[in-house]
DNA sequence: CCGGTATAGTTTGCGGTACCAACTAATGTA
DNA sequence: TACATTAGTTGGTACCGCAAACTATACCGG
């Protein structure tokens, strides 16, 4: 097989994934950027910095994405008592029912995808990304 | 095999993919959306709208992509003497020598995830994405 | 030939994203 | 108590993408 090949497919694929997604989040009035956030948060509560490794980006930037999202009610700033600058970032109930509704939305978009792959297929895809694709990065920023 | 399980496997896989091609993208000084324009260029001379439509962008966003390339020097614009409106976009000498290093360099990103498929799971990707993958969606712009 | 319409592309204005550098405020430490 | 560190915000810049308005050229019916 040839390696172009298949680092076409690749971007091909991933671009049409990011795409399908985009078009769930669009439909929702929301940015990739926001979907990502309200995934993060479906199972945590962190803090700004630990938004950032997760999200891979600048803390600058994760505050304006939560100060957006705070501005649309999706989600709210807990300052933790016991540090005076820290702030836990989490779900409001209208951010959390938001998050499920894009979630079936995202499968919806890509279940032709998924269909079309055989069962194997799909074992043997999870089976990648679980291995090869780190969750969280090796600490770049 | 769980549904949510493939579609956060598939988000997952193509987050990392962009990721690593924005990376390369980086490295070279020009963002993602410079990357996909450069790429359609190596073979193609398109005018403005029919770039518009691989890229799945409205005509003024590529008006502007375009016009940031040609100022960094990556692109010219050729008028057309068949019509005095339109326009056929194409890469200068040193757009394609960036192009050029830009392929290697994603490759390189992306060698180490696929160097963990095995060569079945390479051949069905590829079959995967070419039977479901539209490269041009049917016109939706 | 001429006036109206269609088409290709650009411009303008807006909101969102992301970065870096500089800043503020709270904490820790010598 | 003075100094350094840390969490987060702010300000400035550049880019991206869209929609609406605009320019200029081409086309077409009479």
């Amino acid at each position: 097989m040839d390696r172009g090949d298949v680092v076409d497919a690749l971007a091909q694929l991933s671009w049409h994934v990011q795409s399908r997604i985009g078009d769930a989040a669009a439909a929702a009035g929301v940015s990739l950027s926001q979907l990502r956030l309200l995934g993060i948060l479906r199972d945590r509560e962190p803090e700004m910095l630990e938004l950032a490794r997760f999200l891979q980006l600048d803390k600058s930037s994760v505050s304006g994405l939560v100060g957006r999202a705070e501005i649309r009610g999706l989600v709210e700033r807990m300052p933790l008592p016991s540090d005076g600058r820290r702030v836990a970032v989490r779900l409001t109930a209208s951010g959390r029912a938001l998050a499920a509704g894009l979630e079936s939305a995202v499968e919806e978009q890509l279940a032709a995808l998924i269909d079309a792959m055989s069962d194997r297929d799909q074992v043997e895809l999870v089976q990648l990304v679980t291995e090869n694709v780190p969750t969280l990065p090796p600490s770049r920023r």
